[in-house]
RNA sequence: CGGGGUGUAGCGCAGCCUGGUAGCGCGCCAGUUUUGGGUACUGGUGGUCGGAGGUUCAAAUCCUCUCACCCCGACCA
């Protein structure tokens, strides 16, 4: 490809509403450009890396035996209704009536449709197992769309789904996509993790979430040092402790009750500061409402509430703190007192376990500037259970082993889910198993952000010059940067240069573009493409052309003639697998 | 949805407080110059100042409403 031919507008200045690196540079050399909050157009640039990506994931689902098709991105009403999921999604489903006044939406995810199909003409456990997947654009209306393609509205998105006669059946499949993504994201050259996480919106029982381990993620994981046990902290087990907490062991356990005047402190922080005590001695009051009912839920001063944890323990589908008005109405004072001490006008009241046996603690004294001190667990206040939840830090102890957790931050790039019979049981998914009885197919999903993963590949793979691309995804192989355009043998030695590489089958941006060297230089460094060949009218005279890898690495002299089976070697060398 | 912020040329910004000719840098076009890390200079193109209403002799500037976008918290690939 000729540059001068080449849409790619680079800008030399940081786009306004860019932060973070990804969107940086891929606004910033030509890789994307903004439509609406969400939304982007992928240029030319950005398309190759996406096929890139793409191809990756083709060849290793096909590998796995699973099957592409294209689904519909309007999706009608009915089949969400079937599915129970009209009612339970929320307004991130973008839905709209047609000329006649039908419902349907922009399919956010595609389990509806897929078992729609599968169930009208898979009817036979010969034709089972089935794995079907698709590579589309899918959209969802995000609260707060963000950091340019980590968190679009629209994005492109892998989706696949396995139908199986049998649980052992569909958790082989599970290990298979599973498998199948580790080769992936390996081939993409990202540093990721495969983490245990929580179902979410899809529903099911087990899943893995895999994470490209990156300090602008968006989600915390924790792995363990010692074994191999990761999840997201919002699933993270916690190994309930052996002895009680300890808050503030230096004083006798029968100390006693005390109220204490502390004007304006409403956070842990605050009062920690003003008593000059240790936030692991408070325990924290949270009035949590729960689809429509208040529960107090008592955490350790320096935990925090895990609330998809508590909303698997109460069965709610929604759970969030309560607002000001609730507060006040259930502990008699502003937000920032509650405390289990005394009336609290709530359904239940439930702890973590890492309050159980809590002596000499500080709470909220459910009035307004109060706390009260001396107060232990068991003697001054008693709650219905003790429970797993709080989220898991860093530091705390493995659940699996002895080891100690560490924590992470990720961008989640793909998510495998066994969905078991959720939909097929809803939606007559059936088939005749071989002693002729009708039987609920057993599924699973399992999804890649294509576009994010393009983004995650930045987060990672990046200098203060621009990016640095994984060579499977890079939209070029090499680069070549004839320097002076107004010297012959300049053009001509990189005009051949060009021709050689194109016949050899390798992909080749030429910058045949009328720009000092400097230019150049500063652009190549932004696309991040992975090799570099500059022809400068200095090396040319002695037949040689200067050749660098993008990722550091020192720039070498080679002689034109050999430019192109060198770069032959080096492609075959970053490509293979490890 | 709550909190914070921004809309002025393709991009980045100043001007607004204190109303009176719409500016700067980059880019783009023409030319001279330069030629291995965004060369220097000359000339030029380009703007309903997000939109609507109001106040005023006069509004980018003051007032009201509205829309869009960004950042921080509750969702997810």
């Amino acid at each position: 490809m000729r540059q001068t031919r080449f849409h790619a507008p680079t800008l030399k200045e940081d786009p306004k509403d860019a932060e973070v690196v990804s969107h940086r540079y891929l606004m910033r050399g030509g890789y994307i450009r903004k439509v609406a909050a969400g939304i982007y157009d992928l240029l030319p640039l950005a398309t190759r890396v996406v096929r890139r990506i793409e191809g990756i994931i083709r060849e290793e689902l096909n590998r796995a035996g699973a099957q592409e098709v294209y689904l519909p991105a309007v999706q009608p009403a009915e089949l969400w209704q079937e599915s129970g999921r009209w009612a339970f999604y929320g307004p991130e489903l973008l839905r709209f009536k047609d000329r006649k006044g039908a419902e349907f939406c922009l399919g956010p995810t595609h389990e509806e449709v897929i078992v729609d199909l599968v169930r009208r003409d898979v009817r036979s456990w010969r034709a089972l197992p089935l794995n079907l997947y698709q590579i589309q654009i899918k959209f969802r209306d995000e609260i707060r769309p963000r950091a340019g393609l980590m968190r679009g509205r629209e994005f492109i998105m892998k989706d696949a789904y396995s139908f199986d006669v049998s649980e052992a059946a569909a958790l082989e499949s599970y290990d298979l996509m599973y498998r199948a993504y580790e080769r992936i994201f390996r081939r993409c050259g990202l540093d990721f993790r495969a983490v245990e996480a929580d179902t979410g919106a899809i529903g099911g029982s087990r899943s893995h979430e895999f994470q490209v381990l990156a300090t602008s993620g968006e989600d915390a994981i924790v792995s363990c040092d010692a074994c191999a046990y990761a999840a997201n902290v919002e699933q993270a087990e916690l190994r309930r402790s052996e002895q009680p907490s300890e808050p503030d062991a230096q004083r006798p356990s029968d100390e006693s009750t005390a109220r204490v005047h502390t004007p304006g402190a409403r956070t842990i922080d605050e009062v920690s500061a003003l008593l000059k005590r240790p936030a692991s001695s408070f325990i924290k009051t949270l009035i949590i409402e729960a689809d429509g009912k208040l529960h107090a839920v008592l955490v350790r001063g320096d935990h925090a509430l895990n609330d998809i944890k508590l909303k698997k323990l109460l069965g709610a589908t929604e759970v969030h703190l309560a607002d000001e008005a609730r507060v006040q109405a259930a502990t008699g004072a502003p937000v920032g007192f509650a405390g289990p001490v005394g009336r609290l006008d709530v359904a239940s009241m439930l702890a973590d376990h890492a309050v159980s046996g809590m002596v000499n603690a500080v709470v909220g004294a459910n009035e307004s500037d109060h706390h009260l001190v001396g107060v232990s667990e068991g003697r001054d206040f008693k709650v219905q259970g003790f429970h797993d939840l709080r989220l898991a830090a860093d530091g705390d102890a493995c659940p699996r082993c002895d080891g100690t957790l560490r924590s992470f931050s990720g961008i989640e790039v793909g998510h495998v889910f066994y969905l078991g019979t959720k939909y097929s049981q809803a939606m007559k998914c059936t088939f005749l198993d071989e002693a002729g009885e009708d039987r609920p197919m057993v599924m699973g999903c399992y999804g890649i952000g294509v576009t994010r993963i393009m983004a995650a590949a930045i987060e990672q793979n990046h200098d203060e010059n621009g990016i640095v691309w994984p060579p499977g995804l890079a939209p070029f192989a090499v680069h070549v940067l004839p320097l002076q355009m107004n010297v012959p043998e300049v053009v001509e030695a990189a005009e051949q240069l060009y021709v050689a590489l194109t016949e050899a089958g390798i992909d080749v941006l030429l910058d045949d573009r009328d720009e000092r060297a400097g230019s150049k230089f500063k652009d190549a460094d932004l696309l991040g493409i992975p090799w570099r060949i500059a022809i400068g009218a200095r090396g040319i005279k002695d037949g040689n052309v200067e050749l660098k890898p993008r990722r550091g690495g020192d720039a070498e002299l080679v002689p034109l003639d050999q430019a192109v089976s060198m770069i032959q070697a080096r492609l075959r060398a970053a490509l293979s697998p490890a």
